[in-house]
DNA sequence: TTGATTGTTCGTATATAATCGAACTATAGG
DNA sequence: CCTATAGTTCGATTATATACGAACAATCAA
């Protein structure tokens, strides 16, 4: 893998965006990343399966939500705040303000 | 059936409630009674068959989004907007504010 | 080049969700 | 009581998600 497609905001729709946020370990990494900044997949498994978070992290992409970045053999990953409040405004906040 | 049960929202979690909204049917459901009020099921159906609409409003009243009452041969809906928005602040205006 | 590390992809199993017809329940009006 | 209307419940089908082991790819360091 030599690097990630990540749609643009525009073409991610409000039902897909909240889909990829209503299951509980997705919703725990996007916290994670919120609170923390850019992390590797690793950083944020809780003990899962690599093939797991894989999974949830394409989910997360293909939503906007996160951006994965190649760093040597680490990828690292961030939430695309800005973008997704741009496109979505208020939304994350709010679910960012609820505990976890 | 006589009446509905109807959540306390501080028994609804947010992974509960993102799932509700992220089906478009549903959003629609959301979007329709934050615009019109109190609607029946029918008057929201969309052509789809009841049995189908059933279910949605099930899953709408179990993530402590629609309250259901029975007004003769009628169930009426409504948004719980205050009791969603006490237990999740600005997440209902963000999903709403977004263009259907 | 070999080995260790990080994460992806594939395949499969399992679970959850959506769809919808058919039978049923409750209410209202004749 | 009979009929029409509005929704529910049941059951079956199909679709979509999740979970995860195993094999693979890429990078780095020795």
């Amino acid at each position: 893998m030599r690097n990630y497609a990540h749609p643009d905001l525009a073409d991610v729709s409000i039902e897909h965006l909240l889909h990829a946020l209503s299951d509980p370990v997705r919703l725990d990494i996007v916290r994670q990343l919120a609170r923390n900044g850019e992390a590797s997949c690793a950083a944020l498994d809780g003990g899962r399966p690599k093939s797991s978070m894989s999974h949830h992290f394409r989910v997360l992409r293909s939503a906007g939500l996160v951006h994965t970045r190649i760093a040597g053999v680490q990828h690292m990953n961030t939430l695309r705040r800005e973008e997704v409040d741009k496109r979505f405004p208020g939304l994350l906040g709010a679910v960012l303000r609820v505990a976890g």
